[in-house]
DNA sequence: TAGCAAACTGTTATCGCTAACATAAACTAG
DNA sequence: CTAGTTTATGTTAGCGATAACAGTTTGCTA
């Protein structure tokens, strides 16, 4: 910077404007600043800019995992809107747990990052502390709260598990069963809004639920089905927390000679690319992840531009896809 | 740092040392900085430290998509490794498109990464020269290559067309197509390695290649199949180079009565998690890319260290996996 | 044409930390 | 017991940029 100020006969500060307040600098100057950069292959050094007071351009973005297409394709979203605004992501992994986003919250704000996207709202008493404290501004993405003070972008998932578990109702079916695994607190949420459902229609049973913590997957689609079946073969559907899940036992069911939805129905959640595909097309629940990654960044960006955000929460809700699996 | 250093009557450099070289400082004098910095909450800053000179703690990752679950396997390989090691990923998306590669790296530059991870080989010119110029080391991952002065971490994209298409034909099949979308440099070598298969067979057909440059999805499988089916009836067989395609495809023929591999081979690339499982389970070639990322950011941290590696390149190799799909 | 505001450029003082060198104390060898 | 070495800490001088304030010039109004 030194020595485009000295070519071009300026201060630094100069070139320092020509850059970043550009309208401040007359054209000629501007123009002769650029030429000088340009010859000398300046890279300006945005850790400098930094420390001396500038906005670093970093946003801490944490997910609980990066194998979750869910996740991906927010952070795609994410990606998408922050990246023509010159922001980087720092992206860190939780693998699920509060207590590793307490810590990598603490390493990343080393990075002196301008602002916040986190998943879900279930954090550490001693997280939401440390955030209030904070002056860069945090976005909670996937779900929504009422708690003062705090944006957030998602939709409900307890409502999500409530009209799947309305439409297998509507359907007929009536010995409806829930299966999960990964228990965070989204799944959990769905797993409520299944029992609301059927408690309203009086018909849930808890001999019907399979809840196991392990990672899901395709495989562990199949084997929670063959699992559930074995403990309650009297069920006509099952609503399972997320598509993963719910391929895996449609694959099963194949394999098995299940026809579905004859002998059982299968739902999913989140709806995934393949799950219009595959035969029977799976029945799930449509969720706006892409798009929450997107809004989140969007209201992200205008908290960083200091401006007010109409509305602190924004529920983009979801969509019951009804195919053939159900 | 100065607060810590006046409570704990050392000087400033003292409590940089504390951190970052503890055997530097006697234990008494470090449990006492440790003790006032715990109490003040002290925060280190980072963006100083590598103004400073120390490292930033970042490493740039170039990869062509974000939708890609073979790119985001790679990212959860480097992940796994760099994060545990302190470091950073500022992650840039090329959409397949060098000249987008160049323009990230310029970008990325600004942040004083440590070292560079970069998809493939194909890069423009100047983004080679301008590599060999950088003082920060550079490793190129899912690609091989006996350029000098270049690591990298992969395997022969080319290698693997050629062993699905030799598959095919030691199964019998002789009319075998090839199906692409997506065409970016480990896609087309594939397809060199198909071609030379048949060729050395004497069974290569032009007619029977269908590449399109769109981005491959199920759907877009699908597509192609029934495209492909329209301009070449009488294939035995199809390889699609990717998993992707490939199951679009078996879900197609499901749909159209058409048996696999009674009426048709179908043969993908990768081995995505789901084609262990479709009906009938998918032939394919089940690629390292977890690894890659991992040993590629392992090789990264070698170079970091100031370590000359034992050797430049990486052949992590792949394998055929046979299923009922051929 | 005085008087003042607006537009442009410059000066100075950091931002928080660490490299490099300097010093002091403790140790070692012959 | 001296001289050389090691170990532990301190001093000084930046890293490369920008904020805040200070000039200087230009333009406009009455």
């Amino acid at each position: 910077m030194a020595d485009i100020a000295r070519l071009a006969g300026v201060s630094t500060i100069t070139v320092s404007r020509a850059f970043k307040k550009p309208d401040l600098v007359t054209e000629e100057l501007r123009t002769r600043i650029f030429t000088h950069a340009e010859k000398l292959g300046y890279v300006p050094n945005r850790v400098a800019s930094a420390l001396a007071g500038a906005p670093s351009m970093n946003v801490v973005v944490l997910i609980p995992s990066m194998t979750n297409m869910v996740f991906v394709e927010m952070l795609a979203g994410i990606h998408d809107v922050l990246h023509p605004r010159g922001y980087q992501m720092l992206i860190g992994v939780t693998r699920y747990s509060p207590l590793e986003e307490e810590r990598l919250l603490q390493t990343y704000l080393e990075f002196l990052p301008d602002g916040l996207l986190l998943t879900g709202i279930d954090h550490l008493p001693s997280t939401w502390n440390r955030l209030e404290a904070l002056r860069q501004p945090t976005v909670h993405m996937m779900e929504t709260t009422d708690r003062p003070g705090c944006y957030c972008v998602g939709f409900s998932q307890f409502d999500g598990g409530y009209a799947m578990a309305r439409h297998l109702l509507d359907q007929g079916y009536r010995r409806i069963a829930f299966v999960a695994a990964q228990l965070d607190p989204r799944t959990l949420a769905r797993a409520d809004g299944y029992r609301q459902a059927l408690r309203d229609a009086d018909l849930y049973d808890p001999r019907r639920e399979l809840l196991v913590p392990e990672p899901s997957s395709i495989s562990m689609g199949a084997n929670l089905l063959d699992q559930l079946l074995a403990e309650a073969p009297d069920c006509d559907a099952i609503f399972f927390c997320n598509d993963d899940l719910a391929q895996g036992a449609l694959f099963q069911c194949q394999r098995r000679k299940i026809e579905v939805p004859k002998q059982l129905a299968i739902a999913g959640f989140n709806d995934l690319p393949a799950s219009g595909w595959t035969l029977p097309s799976l029945t799930t629940i449509a969720t706006p992840r892409y798009q929450v990654g997107r809004q989140s960044a969007n209201l992200l960006l205008t908290l960083l531009e200091g401006k007010q955000p109409t509305v602190p929460t924004y529920d983009l809700g979801f969509s019951l896809v009804t195919r053939e699996s159900t």
